[in-house]
DNA sequence: CTACCTTCTTAAGGTATCTTAAGAAAAACT
DNA sequence: AGTTTTTCTTAAGATACCTTAAGAAGGTAG
Protein backbone atom coordinates (compact mmCIF):
# COMPACT_ATOMS: atom_id res chain seq x y z
CA UNK A 1 0.00 0.00 0.00
CA UNK A 2 2.82 2.50 0.93
CA UNK A 3 4.71 0.83 -2.81
CA UNK A 4 1.17 1.79 -4.47
CA UNK A 5 0.81 5.37 -3.06
CA UNK A 6 4.91 6.07 -3.36
CA UNK A 7 4.45 5.08 -7.42
CA UNK A 8 1.46 7.28 -7.79
CA UNK A 9 3.17 10.61 -6.52
CA UNK A 10 6.00 10.06 -8.17
CA UNK A 11 4.20 10.06 -11.12
CA UNK A 12 4.04 14.23 -10.04
CA UNK A 13 6.65 14.62 -7.57
CA UNK A 14 9.08 13.14 -5.89
CA UNK A 15 8.42 12.27 -2.17
CA UNK A 16 10.99 10.97 0.22
CA UNK A 17 9.95 7.77 2.34
CA UNK A 18 9.99 9.79 5.35
CA UNK A 19 7.48 11.70 3.48
CA UNK A 20 5.27 9.29 2.19
CA UNK A 21 5.33 7.92 6.15
CA UNK A 22 4.17 11.30 7.78
CA UNK A 23 1.25 11.19 4.87
CA UNK A 24 0.28 8.03 5.55
CA UNK A 25 0.71 8.47 9.44
CA UNK A 26 -2.02 11.47 9.47
CA UNK A 27 -4.93 9.11 6.73
CA UNK A 28 -6.98 6.50 7.56
CA UNK A 29 -8.04 3.53 6.37
CA UNK A 30 -11.28 2.20 5.14
CA UNK A 31 -13.13 -0.55 3.37
CA UNK A 32 -16.63 0.01 1.86
CA UNK A 33 -18.87 -2.61 0.98
CA UNK A 34 -21.07 -2.97 -2.33
CA UNK A 35 -23.75 -0.67 -2.05
CA UNK A 36 -22.54 1.25 0.72
CA UNK A 37 -21.79 4.91 0.24
CA UNK A 38 -18.87 7.05 1.15
CA UNK A 39 -21.20 10.34 0.80
CA UNK A 40 -24.84 10.63 1.31
CA UNK A 41 -26.52 13.16 -0.55
CA UNK A 42 -27.36 16.22 1.73
CA UNK A 43 -24.13 15.49 3.96
CA UNK A 44 -20.95 17.65 4.02
CA UNK A 45 -18.07 16.29 2.20
CA UNK A 46 -15.23 16.12 5.10
CA UNK A 47 -12.79 13.48 3.48
CA UNK A 48 -10.93 13.07 -0.28
CA UNK A 49 -11.05 9.58 -0.84
CA UNK A 50 -8.19 7.73 -2.85
CA UNK A 51 -9.30 4.38 -4.10
CA UNK A 52 -6.94 1.97 -3.33
CA UNK A 53 -8.64 -1.01 -4.70
CA UNK A 54 -12.66 -1.08 -6.03
CA UNK A 55 -14.74 1.26 -8.14
CA UNK A 56 -17.14 4.04 -6.63
CA UNK A 57 -19.47 6.19 -8.69
CA UNK A 58 -20.27 9.79 -8.06
CA UNK A 59 -24.15 10.37 -8.95
CA UNK A 60 -27.26 12.83 -8.36
CA UNK A 61 -30.85 12.20 -7.90
CA UNK A 62 -33.44 14.85 -9.99
CA UNK A 63 -36.23 16.11 -9.73
CA UNK A 64 -38.13 13.04 -11.30
CA UNK A 65 -36.20 11.14 -9.36
CA UNK A 66 -33.68 9.50 -12.01
CA UNK A 67 -30.34 8.82 -11.03
CA UNK A 68 -27.28 10.59 -13.51
CA UNK A 69 -23.92 9.59 -12.93
CA UNK A 70 -21.75 12.13 -13.08
CA UNK A 71 -18.57 10.23 -12.67
CA UNK A 72 -16.87 6.63 -11.81
CA UNK A 73 -14.01 6.62 -9.87
CA UNK A 74 -11.39 3.85 -10.14
CA UNK A 75 -8.21 2.23 -9.01
CA UNK A 76 -5.50 5.39 -8.10
CA UNK A 77 -7.92 7.94 -8.36
CA UNK A 78 -8.62 10.68 -5.87
CA UNK A 79 -12.65 11.22 -5.18
CA UNK A 80 -14.19 13.50 -3.35
CA UNK A 81 -17.58 16.24 -3.57
CA UNK A 82 -14.85 19.11 -4.38
CA UNK A 83 -17.64 21.69 -3.97
CA UNK A 84 -18.89 20.49 -0.90
CA UNK A 85 -15.50 19.84 0.53
CA UNK A 86 -14.20 23.61 0.03
CA UNK A 87 -17.07 25.01 0.88
CA UNK A 88 -18.44 23.17 3.70
CA UNK A 89 -21.68 23.11 1.75
CA UNK A 90 -24.27 20.13 1.42
CA UNK A 91 -23.19 18.13 -0.92
CA UNK A 92 -26.20 17.72 -4.08
CA UNK A 93 -24.25 14.28 -4.62
CA UNK A 94 -23.86 10.58 -3.04
CA UNK A 95 -20.65 8.82 -3.59
CA UNK A 96 -21.57 4.79 -3.67
CA UNK A 97 -19.05 1.81 -3.63
CA UNK A 98 -19.88 -0.47 -7.02
CA UNK A 99 -17.77 -3.30 -5.47
CA UNK A 100 -16.35 -3.81 -2.25
CA UNK A 101 -14.16 -0.61 -2.08
CA UNK A 102 -10.80 0.08 -0.18
CA UNK A 103 -9.93 3.79 0.32
CA UNK A 104 -7.45 6.04 1.68
CA UNK A 105 -9.36 8.91 3.56
CA UNK A 106 -7.95 12.38 4.25
CA UNK A 107 -9.98 15.82 6.24
CA UNK A 108 -9.61 18.90 5.01
CA UNK A 109 -7.47 20.16 7.71
CA UNK A 110 -5.11 17.65 8.20
CA UNK A 111 -4.53 18.02 4.08
CA UNK A 112 -4.04 21.93 4.58
CA UNK A 113 -1.45 21.03 7.37
CA UNK A 114 0.16 18.53 4.97
CA UNK A 115 0.50 21.20 2.39
CA UNK A 116 2.13 23.48 5.18
CA UNK A 117 4.51 20.90 5.86
CA UNK A 118 5.21 18.82 2.69
CA UNK A 119 4.89 21.84 -0.07
CA UNK A 120 5.42 18.68 -2.93
CA UNK A 121 2.52 17.36 -1.66
CA UNK A 122 0.45 20.69 -2.26
CA UNK A 123 2.46 20.58 -6.01
CA UNK A 124 1.03 17.03 -6.62
CA UNK A 125 -2.33 18.05 -6.04
CA UNK A 126 -1.95 21.50 -7.80
CA UNK A 127 -1.00 18.76 -10.66
CA UNK A 128 -3.42 16.37 -9.93
CA UNK A 129 -6.43 18.97 -9.90
CA UNK A 130 -5.15 19.93 -13.36
CA UNK A 131 -5.48 16.51 -14.59
CA UNK A 132 -8.93 16.22 -13.18
CA UNK A 133 -10.05 19.55 -15.03
CA UNK A 134 -8.67 18.09 -18.24
CA UNK A 135 -10.34 15.06 -17.74
CA UNK A 136 -13.68 16.65 -17.60
CA UNK A 137 -12.86 19.53 -20.35
CA UNK A 138 -12.39 16.39 -22.60
CA UNK A 139 -15.39 14.40 -21.28
CA UNK A 140 -17.44 17.83 -22.15
CA UNK A 141 -15.99 17.98 -25.46
CA UNK A 142 -17.44 14.65 -26.47
CA UNK A 143 -20.44 15.19 -24.58
CA UNK A 144 -21.59 18.31 -25.78
CA UNK A 145 -20.63 17.47 -29.34
CA UNK A 146 -21.28 13.97 -30.34
CA UNK A 147 -24.84 11.90 -30.62
CA UNK A 148 -25.75 9.36 -28.21
CA UNK A 149 -24.45 6.50 -30.48
CA UNK A 150 -20.77 8.45 -30.81
CA UNK A 151 -20.90 8.55 -27.07
CA UNK A 152 -21.33 5.07 -26.60
CA UNK A 153 -18.52 4.07 -29.26
CA UNK A 154 -16.22 6.72 -27.60
CA UNK A 155 -16.94 4.76 -24.22
CA UNK A 156 -16.19 1.78 -25.32
CA UNK A 157 -13.11 2.66 -27.04
CA UNK A 158 -11.53 4.48 -24.72
CA UNK A 159 -12.65 2.57 -21.41
CA UNK A 160 -13.69 -1.04 -22.41
CA UNK A 161 -12.94 -2.49 -18.81
CA UNK A 162 -16.00 -0.82 -17.63
CA UNK A 163 -18.71 -2.30 -19.19
CA UNK A 164 -17.62 -5.84 -17.25
CA UNK A 165 -18.01 -3.69 -13.79
CA UNK A 166 -20.61 -1.53 -14.33
CA UNK A 167 -24.33 -2.65 -15.53
CA UNK A 168 -25.80 -1.47 -18.47
CA UNK A 169 -27.87 0.96 -17.12
CA UNK A 170 -25.55 2.86 -15.44
CA UNK A 171 -23.17 3.32 -18.52
CA UNK A 172 -26.34 4.84 -20.05
CA UNK A 173 -26.90 6.80 -17.28
CA UNK A 174 -22.81 8.58 -17.42
CA UNK A 175 -23.88 8.27 -20.68
CA UNK A 176 -26.74 10.84 -20.39
CA UNK A 177 -29.23 8.27 -22.63
CA UNK A 178 -32.51 6.18 -21.30
CA UNK A 179 -31.30 2.30 -21.24
CA UNK A 180 -33.63 1.25 -23.14
CA UNK A 181 -32.03 3.81 -26.21
CA UNK A 182 -28.66 2.50 -25.23
CA UNK A 183 -30.02 -1.24 -25.75
CA UNK A 184 -31.20 0.05 -29.11
CA UNK A 185 -28.13 1.78 -29.84
CA UNK A 186 -26.50 -1.30 -28.98
CA UNK A 187 -28.89 -3.89 -31.34
CA UNK A 188 -27.99 -1.35 -34.19
CA UNK A 189 -23.68 -1.28 -34.17
CA UNK B 1 -2.94 46.87 -12.25
CA UNK B 2 -0.75 45.90 -9.50
CA UNK B 3 -3.36 46.89 -7.34
CA UNK B 4 -6.17 44.55 -9.15
CA UNK B 5 -3.40 41.98 -9.74
CA UNK B 6 -2.73 41.85 -6.14
CA UNK B 7 -6.71 42.04 -4.89
CA UNK B 8 -7.25 38.89 -6.88
CA UNK B 9 -4.53 37.46 -5.24
CA UNK B 10 -5.32 38.20 -1.83
CA UNK B 11 -8.59 36.00 -2.31
CA UNK B 12 -6.57 33.29 -2.04
CA UNK B 13 -3.19 34.06 -0.45
CA UNK B 14 -1.46 37.13 0.76
CA UNK B 15 1.21 38.07 -1.42
CA UNK B 16 3.70 40.73 -0.21
CA UNK B 17 4.18 43.79 -2.35
CA UNK B 18 7.53 42.27 -3.17
CA UNK B 19 5.93 38.98 -4.62
CA UNK B 20 3.67 41.04 -6.44
CA UNK B 21 6.42 43.01 -8.13
CA UNK B 22 8.12 39.60 -8.80
CA UNK B 23 5.29 38.02 -10.09
CA UNK B 24 5.01 41.31 -12.36
CA UNK B 25 8.41 41.42 -14.00
CA UNK B 26 8.35 38.04 -15.24
CA UNK B 27 4.97 38.44 -17.19
CA UNK B 28 3.72 40.75 -20.16
CA UNK B 29 1.20 42.74 -21.37
CA UNK B 30 -0.64 42.26 -24.48
CA UNK B 31 -3.41 43.93 -25.87
CA UNK B 32 -6.27 42.04 -28.39
CA UNK B 33 -8.66 43.79 -30.80
CA UNK B 34 -11.85 42.15 -31.06
CA UNK B 35 -11.47 39.18 -33.32
CA UNK B 36 -7.87 38.98 -32.37
CA UNK B 37 -6.80 35.08 -31.84
CA UNK B 38 -4.84 34.47 -28.41
CA UNK B 39 -4.64 31.00 -29.54
CA UNK B 40 -5.42 29.09 -32.81
CA UNK B 41 -7.05 25.78 -33.47
CA UNK B 42 -3.54 23.13 -34.05
CA UNK B 43 -0.67 26.14 -32.12
CA UNK B 44 0.58 24.74 -28.83
CA UNK B 45 -0.88 26.80 -26.06
CA UNK B 46 2.09 28.11 -24.78
CA UNK B 47 0.57 30.98 -22.16
CA UNK B 48 -1.64 31.19 -19.73
CA UNK B 49 -3.70 34.91 -20.05
CA UNK B 50 -4.96 36.79 -17.00
CA UNK B 51 -7.71 39.00 -18.62
CA UNK B 52 -7.52 42.10 -17.18
CA UNK B 53 -10.36 44.14 -19.09
CA UNK B 54 -12.23 42.57 -22.28
CA UNK B 55 -13.61 39.64 -23.23
CA UNK B 56 -12.61 36.13 -24.81
CA UNK B 57 -14.33 33.18 -25.86
CA UNK B 58 -12.94 29.66 -26.16
CA UNK B 59 -14.15 27.28 -28.83
CA UNK B 60 -14.07 24.48 -31.14
CA UNK B 61 -14.98 24.08 -34.81
CA UNK B 62 -16.14 20.32 -35.21
CA UNK B 63 -16.70 18.30 -38.09
CA UNK B 64 -19.53 19.66 -39.89
CA UNK B 65 -17.71 23.11 -39.84
CA UNK B 66 -20.26 24.40 -36.72
CA UNK B 67 -18.42 26.42 -34.12
CA UNK B 68 -19.41 25.59 -30.02
CA UNK B 69 -17.95 27.58 -27.77
CA UNK B 70 -17.03 25.68 -24.31
CA UNK B 71 -16.40 28.83 -22.16
CA UNK B 72 -16.70 32.69 -21.56
CA UNK B 73 -13.13 34.20 -20.11
CA UNK B 74 -14.12 37.72 -18.31
CA UNK B 75 -12.30 40.27 -16.53
CA UNK B 76 -10.33 38.50 -13.57
CA UNK B 77 -10.36 34.93 -15.35
CA UNK B 78 -7.17 33.09 -16.40
CA UNK B 79 -7.98 31.51 -19.49
CA UNK B 80 -5.98 28.96 -21.27
CA UNK B 81 -6.19 25.42 -23.43
CA UNK B 82 -5.16 23.68 -20.10
CA UNK B 83 -4.73 20.39 -22.46
CA UNK B 84 -2.23 21.79 -24.75
CA UNK B 85 -0.59 24.06 -22.18
CA UNK B 86 0.66 21.21 -19.66
CA UNK B 87 0.96 17.85 -22.72
CA UNK B 88 2.55 20.74 -25.07
CA UNK B 89 0.06 19.18 -27.75
CA UNK B 90 -1.81 21.09 -30.61
CA UNK B 91 -4.75 22.76 -28.96
CA UNK B 92 -8.10 21.61 -30.59
CA UNK B 93 -9.76 24.97 -29.24
CA UNK B 94 -9.54 28.57 -30.30
CA UNK B 95 -9.67 31.38 -28.22
CA UNK B 96 -10.79 34.24 -29.45
CA UNK B 97 -11.64 38.13 -28.22
CA UNK B 98 -14.87 38.88 -28.50
CA UNK B 99 -14.08 42.69 -27.61
CA UNK B 100 -10.38 44.41 -27.30
CA UNK B 101 -9.06 42.62 -24.33
CA UNK B 102 -6.24 43.59 -22.84
CA UNK B 103 -4.56 40.35 -20.70
CA UNK B 104 -1.27 39.66 -18.89
CA UNK B 105 0.66 36.26 -20.60
CA UNK B 106 2.80 34.13 -18.74
CA UNK B 107 4.52 31.57 -20.28
CA UNK B 108 4.93 27.90 -18.38
CA UNK B 109 8.81 27.74 -18.02
CA UNK B 110 8.42 31.47 -16.12
CA UNK B 111 5.44 29.99 -14.37
CA UNK B 112 6.98 27.11 -13.35
CA UNK B 113 10.07 28.99 -11.94
CA UNK B 114 7.63 31.52 -10.22
CA UNK B 115 6.02 28.44 -8.40
CA UNK B 116 9.94 27.32 -6.80
CA UNK B 117 9.95 31.01 -5.62
CA UNK B 118 7.09 31.90 -4.30
CA UNK B 119 5.37 29.04 -2.97
CA UNK B 120 2.30 30.90 -2.04
CA UNK B 121 2.20 31.49 -5.85
CA UNK B 122 1.56 27.18 -6.09
CA UNK B 123 -1.12 27.53 -3.51
CA UNK B 124 -3.04 30.09 -5.36
CA UNK B 125 -3.29 28.36 -8.77
CA UNK B 126 -3.74 25.25 -6.97
CA UNK B 127 -7.04 27.53 -5.52
CA UNK B 128 -7.79 28.58 -8.71
CA UNK B 129 -7.97 24.90 -10.47
CA UNK B 130 -9.90 23.59 -7.89
CA UNK B 131 -12.49 26.79 -8.15
CA UNK B 132 -12.32 26.13 -12.21
CA UNK B 133 -13.19 22.50 -12.01
CA UNK B 134 -15.88 23.14 -9.35
CA UNK B 135 -17.47 26.00 -11.92
CA UNK B 136 -17.07 23.33 -14.91
CA UNK B 137 -18.90 20.46 -12.76
CA UNK B 138 -21.57 22.97 -12.02
CA UNK B 139 -21.77 23.92 -15.51
CA UNK B 140 -22.04 19.90 -16.21
CA UNK B 141 -24.92 19.70 -13.65
CA UNK B 142 -26.75 21.99 -15.59
CA UNK B 143 -25.99 20.70 -18.89
CA UNK B 144 -26.55 17.45 -18.54
CA UNK B 145 -29.71 17.25 -16.48
CA UNK B 146 -31.82 20.09 -17.84
CA UNK B 147 -33.40 20.88 -21.07
CA UNK B 148 -32.84 23.58 -23.10
CA UNK B 149 -34.98 26.15 -22.08
CA UNK B 150 -33.65 25.41 -18.62
CA UNK B 151 -30.31 26.08 -19.45
CA UNK B 152 -31.63 29.25 -21.05
CA UNK B 153 -32.94 30.49 -17.52
CA UNK B 154 -29.65 29.50 -15.54
CA UNK B 155 -27.81 31.64 -17.27
CA UNK B 156 -30.16 34.75 -17.78
CA UNK B 157 -30.33 34.20 -14.09
CA UNK B 158 -26.51 33.79 -13.21
CA UNK B 159 -25.13 35.84 -15.93
CA UNK B 160 -27.43 38.21 -17.26
CA UNK B 161 -24.95 40.45 -17.93
CA UNK B 162 -23.17 37.99 -20.49
CA UNK B 163 -26.69 38.83 -22.80
CA UNK B 164 -25.64 42.47 -22.97
CA UNK B 165 -22.00 41.37 -24.48
CA UNK B 166 -22.09 38.70 -26.92
CA UNK B 167 -24.51 37.92 -30.05
CA UNK B 168 -27.56 35.58 -29.12
CA UNK B 169 -26.07 32.92 -31.86
CA UNK B 170 -23.19 32.71 -29.52
CA UNK B 171 -25.09 32.54 -26.33
CA UNK B 172 -26.91 29.53 -28.15
CA UNK B 173 -23.47 27.52 -29.19
CA UNK B 174 -22.12 28.03 -25.63
CA UNK B 175 -25.84 26.30 -24.62
CA UNK B 176 -25.44 23.77 -27.41
CA UNK B 177 -28.76 24.72 -28.59
CA UNK B 178 -29.51 26.00 -32.51
CA UNK B 179 -29.76 29.74 -32.94
CA UNK B 180 -33.10 29.11 -34.53
CA UNK B 181 -34.29 27.25 -31.51
CA UNK B 182 -33.03 29.40 -28.79
CA UNK B 183 -35.11 32.11 -30.77
CA UNK B 184 -37.93 30.21 -30.78
CA UNK B 185 -37.38 29.52 -26.72
CA UNK B 186 -37.15 33.26 -26.41
CA UNK B 187 -40.05 33.76 -27.88
CA UNK B 188 -41.87 31.47 -25.51
CA UNK B 189 -40.88 33.07 -22.65
C1' DC C 1 -35.73 -26.21 -7.30
C1' DT C 2 -38.53 -22.42 -7.01
C1' DA C 3 -39.26 -17.70 -6.26
C1' DC C 4 -37.82 -13.21 -6.32
C1' DC C 5 -35.14 -9.39 -7.69
C1' DT C 6 -32.20 -7.08 -10.80
C1' DT C 7 -31.01 -6.10 -15.37
C1' DC C 8 -31.87 -6.01 -20.32
C1' DT C 9 -34.75 -5.89 -24.50
C1' DT C 10 -38.54 -4.68 -27.66
C1' DA C 11 -41.92 -1.80 -29.63
C1' DA C 12 -45.39 2.01 -30.20
C1' DG C 13 -46.30 6.64 -29.79
C1' DG C 14 -44.78 11.18 -28.29
C1' DT C 15 -41.72 15.32 -27.75
C1' DA C 16 -37.62 18.16 -27.93
C1' DT C 17 -34.67 19.76 -30.89
C1' DC C 18 -32.46 20.15 -35.48
C1' DT C 19 -32.34 21.24 -40.53
C1' DT C 20 -33.25 23.96 -44.21
C1' DA C 21 -34.62 27.98 -46.29
C1' DA C 22 -36.11 32.50 -46.44
C1' DG C 23 -36.82 36.92 -45.09
C1' DA C 24 -36.52 40.83 -41.43
C1' DA C 25 -33.91 43.63 -38.56
C1' DA C 26 -29.96 45.64 -36.93
C1' DA C 27 -25.25 47.05 -37.25
C1' DA C 28 -21.20 48.35 -39.77
C1' DC C 29 -19.15 50.24 -43.47
C1' DT C 30 -18.58 53.73 -47.66
C1' DA D 1 -28.05 57.96 -46.71
C1' DG D 2 -27.40 53.79 -49.00
C1' DT D 3 -25.19 49.31 -49.28
C1' DT D 4 -23.23 45.36 -47.34
C1' DT D 5 -22.62 42.33 -43.60
C1' DT D 6 -23.99 40.42 -39.47
C1' DT D 7 -27.50 38.85 -36.53
C1' DC D 8 -32.20 37.34 -35.47
C1' DT D 9 -36.76 35.34 -36.52
C1' DT D 10 -40.29 32.29 -38.53
C1' DA D 11 -42.11 28.11 -40.11
C1' DA D 12 -42.36 23.36 -42.13
C1' DG D 13 -40.62 18.96 -42.19
C1' DA D 14 -37.24 15.59 -40.33
C1' DT D 15 -34.95 12.92 -36.63
C1' DA D 16 -32.88 11.72 -32.30
C1' DC D 17 -34.26 10.47 -28.21
C1' DC D 18 -37.72 9.73 -24.48
C1' DT D 19 -41.82 7.57 -22.21
C1' DT D 20 -44.46 3.90 -21.10
C1' DA D 21 -45.41 -0.72 -20.70
C1' DA D 22 -44.49 -5.36 -20.99
C1' DG D 23 -42.04 -9.31 -21.11
C1' DA D 24 -37.40 -12.04 -21.25
C1' DA D 25 -33.21 -13.28 -19.23
C1' DG D 26 -30.11 -13.76 -15.76
C1' DG D 27 -28.65 -13.87 -10.64
C1' DT D 28 -29.38 -14.62 -5.89
C1' DA D 29 -31.59 -16.38 -1.95
C1' DG D 30 -34.54 -19.26 0.57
Amino acid sequence: MKEQLKTYFNRYVSLSDNEVENFLSNISIKVFNKKDCLLNQGDVCHQRFFILEGLVRFYEIDDKGNERIDLFGVENWWITNLESFINETPSRQTIQALEKTKVLCINKTTLESLFESIPKLERAFRIITENMLIAIQRKDEVYMKQKSKERYSSLVNNVPRLFQRVPQYMIASYLNITPEYLSEIRKNS
